[in-house]
DNA sequence: CGGTTTTGACCTGCGC
DNA sequence: GCGCAGGTCAAAACCG
């Protein structure tokens, strides 16, 4: 290209003007076929002058020349054009985007407003009340509130009509979180003018009973906005109801995150302290269990596990158990909000409808709508390539595996042919001979092309202090109660059909230190 | 010397 | 009641 004078240059009306006279039409032809044929492989200034006719093989090289631009410039054409194209399909999908954002922003902290005041005020109308984590939450303003669901569902009678609003009945199809949303603020609404009313605690009970008896009512406060949703509000009818209820919050103070993550480190670093207080053989793995503590502060009742898997030793498994009583480090926390997002997005209710036939479905659109709208930033370069919810484990238990795709593949192509169709995805038994058969299996809840680069490219302890933060966050436990409650009509059945299948049934070997 | 790790003993829950 | 397995305790050892 450099070697080719420029068009209608001073090159060209040089040459020109040397050999105007000669028309040697065959000579030209000789000169241009060699040029075209590429036989001369440099086409430089000095030949020009060397050769018989340099001006006509000039204006066809610049013909040529011409041609090829054009054809460059028609090529960028189309591709402007599909990136044209490519920009409004993205813008209009950012507005929709938007405006679902703010709906579903504007409503998680109003209900997380009503939540902190409703609790708050039970709070104080209780002087015995040593909840030191209600304390914390009061101090530490709405950030914590949600942490201390668990505490507060101690009472359970009056706490249920919050637990009502993350009924089971989010696994319809269409029962979205802006509506379990509305339905709870309007009921918490409803039962803060009542206890307001109230001046002692059977007269709050009362309330309580009567709201779960009738359910209706309930259904009304629900509004009007739709009424398919009226058959999908909460219906606490019986003693066994507020038992089982009891029984899910009780199950959320125990839930738990696992991250399945390649790592050859004994241990990968997440930005906590922790100290080594046990270790196990446990069954079916020859890789000792370890068990740790967070040291960061006196009396945290984080933990977590950490195990090699049986089956890939490269894999190693880190469960989380607990929330942090202190707030985290950054190196802790730098990633905690897109792998809390996942949690949530996972374990709300609102992303999860189910299809009776094959179980779970998880729309995968809703995750960056739900993490923006819980986290209010941009989402880091970590996404769990898989995440999976265990219903029939003694806790809840969230699991992410990142071992999937943030793995040591040396294609990159491969990973698209891995991926799962974008829209949606099933979530049914895991037929992996590394993942227990009892937990339910969503594959893939990040399908776009830049998450999946970003799996590719996370490291291993980012993961694990992505996941350790999981724990902390105030959100968890809010789409922990979503999500328990509506998964335990399935859990409830899928125990029983799973029982003989669950991978923590023991074996008669005696794996006991010695 | 204080904090952490190691490791055998102990506790607990569950199934038979 | 017994055995098994998971989980925790706590004394000793280790380490910086």
């Amino acid at each position: 290209m450099d070697n080719v004078p420029a068009a209608g240059g001073g090159g060209v009306d040089l040459t020109n003007d040397r050999y105007d006279s000669d028309s040697n039409h065959d000579h030209e032809h000789v000169s241009l076929g060699r040029i075209l044929s590429g036989k001369r492989s440099v086409v430089s200034e000095m030949d020009f002058f060397a050769d018989e006719k340099p001006a006509a093989a000039s204006k066809e090289i610049l013909r040529v020349k011409k041609e090829s631009v054009q054809n460059e410039d028609e090529q960028l054409h189309i591709n402007l054009a599909a990136l044209q194209a490519d920009l409004v399909k993205t813008s209009v999908e950012n507005q929709r985007l938007k405006g679902m954002l703010n709906q579903m922003n504007s409503n998680y902290h109003a209900l997380q407003m009503h939540l902190f005041t409703y609790m708050q005020r039970q709070h104080t109308r209780r002087p015995g009340n040593d909840h030191t984590q209600n304390h914390e939450m009061i101090s530490n303003g709405k950030a914590r509130q949600f942490m201390d669901l668990g505490q507060a569902a101690a009472e359970k009678d009056e706490v249920v009509s919050i637990q009502s609003a993350f009924s089971e009945e989010t696994r319809s199809k269409d029962f979205s979180i802006v509506e379990s949303m509305e339905i709870s603020n309007q009921k918490i609404n409803n039962s803060n003018i009542d206890l307001e009313k109230s001046t002692d605690s059977d007269h709050r009970r009362r309330i309580v009973e009567r709201e779960l008896e009738s359910p209706e009512q309930s259904t009304q406060l629900a509004g009007s906005k739709n009424n398919n949703n009226n058959n999908k509000v909460p219906r606490f009818n019986s003693s066994r109801d507020v038992e089982q209820a009891s029984q899910t919050m009780a199950m959320i103070r125990k839930a738990r995150v696992s991250v399945r993550a390649r790592s050859e480190a004994t241990m990968i670093s997440d930005g906590c302290q922790w100290r080594k207080y046990g270790q196990k053989m446990a069954k079916g793995n020859p890789c000792p269990r370890a068990y740790y503590r967070c040291t960061m502060a006196s009396g945290c009742p984080v933990r977590k596990q950490v195990q090699r898997c049986a089956q890939d030793k490269t894999i190693l498994m880190t469960t989380y158990e607990g929330n942090h009583n202190h707030p985290l480090p950054v190196a802790a926390m730098g990633m905690a909000s897109t792998t809390s997002a996942a949690a949530s997005m996972l374990l709300s209710g609102s992303m999860v409808s189910t299809d009776h036939q094959h179980g779970l479905i998880i729309n995968s659109n809703d995750f960056h709508d739900l993490a923006k709208t819980t986290h209010h930033h941009p989402l880091p370069n970590f996404s769990p390539s898989l995440a999976s919810l265990s219903a029939s484990a003694p806790f809840p238990t969230v699991t992410l595996d990142l071992t999937t795709h943030n793995n040591h593949n040396p294609n990159p192509n491969q990973f698209h042919h891995q991926q799962m169709p974008l829209s949606q995805f099933h979530l049914a038994s895991s037929n992996s001979s590394i993942l227990p058969s009892n937990i339910l299996t969503l594959p893939h809840l990040f399908s776009n092309h830049q998450t999946q680069a970003a799996v590719a490219s996370v490291s291993p302890d980012t993961i694990s202090a992505a996941t350790a933060a999981i724990t902390t966050d105030p959100n968890f436990a809010a789409a922990l109660v979503a999500a328990i409650t509506n998964i335990m009509g399935n859990t409830h059945h899928q125990s029983h059909n799973n029982n003989n299948n669950n991978s923590t049934t023991r074996n008669s070997s005696d794996n006991k230190n010695s």
